[in-house]
DNA sequence: GAATTCATCTGACTAAAGTCAGAGATATGC
DNA sequence: GCATATCTCTGACTTTAGTCAGATGAATTC
């Protein structure tokens, strides 16, 4: 279960306004620097193609286009020189879209004008205004991005799954001073990590995998939490709590009275989460070798 | 001069993301919430209807909209039933346009979705991350609003010169032990703050004026800023420091050397920004009743 | 190797959003 | 009272954004 609570209508007021002074004020400057030189949508697929190519295929999935429309956008920025469209050498039913000379002169240019429309906003403002605006335009975008991420029961074997697993694996290398092996610690092995013995779930924001965390029953006794990761980019997102929570509740469904588990003096904000969650550090239950702290939450 | 910094390239990656994340983000649920109903022009010009009615030349100015297409806008929504137009009795070249029952259920359904796009927004967000967010869209909305006031020089006779000096008559009235007349105080007339015995500025947002200030110039003695302003609404925008800003600049395109004011130890906010603007408190150098802190600075 | 699925394209649409040039009626300044 | 300005409207456009139903050719599955 997810510790989310119904907003009050005084947020939602200022949620309102805030929805209102954006959209015009930066509507309005986007008209003026960006609108001027081409439709939005072509410039939404000029930004999109990246310095070494894009599938259109990839391009129609970000931008969620109609295939039949962005095939001619696709068209129009081909008569202008802008891009080229080939068959992709992998699988020529995918056809590749590259900037052309000119096609990277016009990208820039785009990057240009998005940076003075930056700018605008930020020039009338003293330089303490300047600071506490960006610090809160960067809280509203980490916030709003937290609010997309998913939770979800996975398969431990998939391929966000092992990218996941991976990154954790390659995060505690890098920070246990004697490194990290993933064969010397307890269960390497993923099968386990699957009903009927354990679960296994992945966040994503925006479609990647952005977090991880499996979860083993022992029927009886207390269940059994592992393996889990925030990506660096996403941590101070609550990304790690719900990850927690919704392993929680896979133990409580499974009839667990009680979840246990292990972590490294090293992974410092791993524990201050714990504890804030409601582990309480016990005694030694295993001997997995990485770790110096064991926890232990009662289910309520 | 205003204190204004150019700002860094590491900022305006920042706002790029901001910009990025909010239009994507709302714009996706504004069609979600909001487009399925009607198209954004005619809710748009719903929405501006108040309930007293509004002329058709107020909503394109406010909504900027050409005068052909807010007619055809104006007679589809007449069609549905929802706004009657009709000539102004002032003007009868002038039309108004007012909402019918159905126009006002439509508007309020219309208000409704918009909590619903907001609540969306914060839903899926814990009660300290809602907090963080409203409190951090609540800097944001305010400092955009601050990038758009401007200080500007105006007749101090004009009426929303009057306007602002009435509500700072007003307040002075209220929040001074014994009440305010401005008849008791120094240079009760406004004639003389405007050239060349002195100047006079407004500052505005949205065309709204929000504050205001005076200047005295004095051969070859101080200047004399008096009748500083700004409304409640929009305190802590740095509206008043701007305002002191052009005050200064005057008075040292008139060659004064320094600048003295008086003030009231209930003003505390004003003491405190002035004290911040470089102004130290010297020995009372007029009989002002109502003043019983007496200030001056030199001009750089 | 036939059937199916996939990726893209073309043609034929529609709705929204907006622009521009006047027309017609009314108000205002001199 | 005449010239000029103002306000709104209509008609005739254009561009943008998008949808939908196939057609085509390539890859995959059985």
């Amino acid at each position: 279960m997810d510790a989310t609570t119904a907003p009050g209508s005084d947020a939602i007021a200022h949620v309102r306004s805030f929805n209102r002074a954006v959209t015009t004020r930066i509507g309005a400057l986007q008209d003026h620097y960006l609108g001027s030189a081409r439709s939005l949508g072509s410039s939404r697929v000029l930004w999109e193609v990246a310095d070494d190519g894009i599938d259109v295929r990839d391009i129609r999935e970000l931008l969620e286009l109609d295939s039949g429309y962005l095939s001619r956008l696709l068209r129009s920025l081909e008569r202008e020189g802008l891009v080229t469209v080939e068959r992709s050498p992998v699988d020529t039913r995918v056809r590749t879209v590259r900037l052309t000379e000119a096609g990277r002169a016009e990208r820039a240019e785009l990057g240009r004008r998005s940076d003075e429309l930056a700018e605008s906003l930020l020039a009338p403002l003293s330089a303490g205004q300047q600071r506490r605006l960006v610090d809160a335009m960067d809280t509203v975008t980490k916030l709003l991005d937290a609010a997309l991420v998913q939770v979800e029961p996975a398969d431990a074997a998939s391929d966000d799954a092992r990218r996941s697993l991976a990154a954790y694996y390659d995060e505690l290398a890098r920070r246990f001073p004697a490194g990290f092996d993933p064969g010397r610690s307890l269960h390497p092995d993923t099968h386990e990590f699957a009903e009927p013995t354990g679960g296994f779930v992945l966040a994503r924001l925006h479609g990647r995998a952005i977090g991880c965390g499996a979860v083993l029953f022992h029927d009886g006794e207390p269940a059994y939490i592992k393996r889990m990761w925030v990506d660096d980019a996403v941590r101070g997102m609550g990304v790690g709590r719900r990850i927690l929570e919704a392993l929680e509740q896979a133990a409580r469904n499974h009839g667990a009275a009680s979840v246990t588990l292990e972590t490294n003096a090293s992974l410092t904000e791993a524990i201050a989460m714990y504890r804030a969650a409601g582990y309480v550090e016990v005694e030694p239950f295993n001997d997995e070798v990485y770790a110096d702290h064991w926890f232990e939450k009662p289910l309520g």
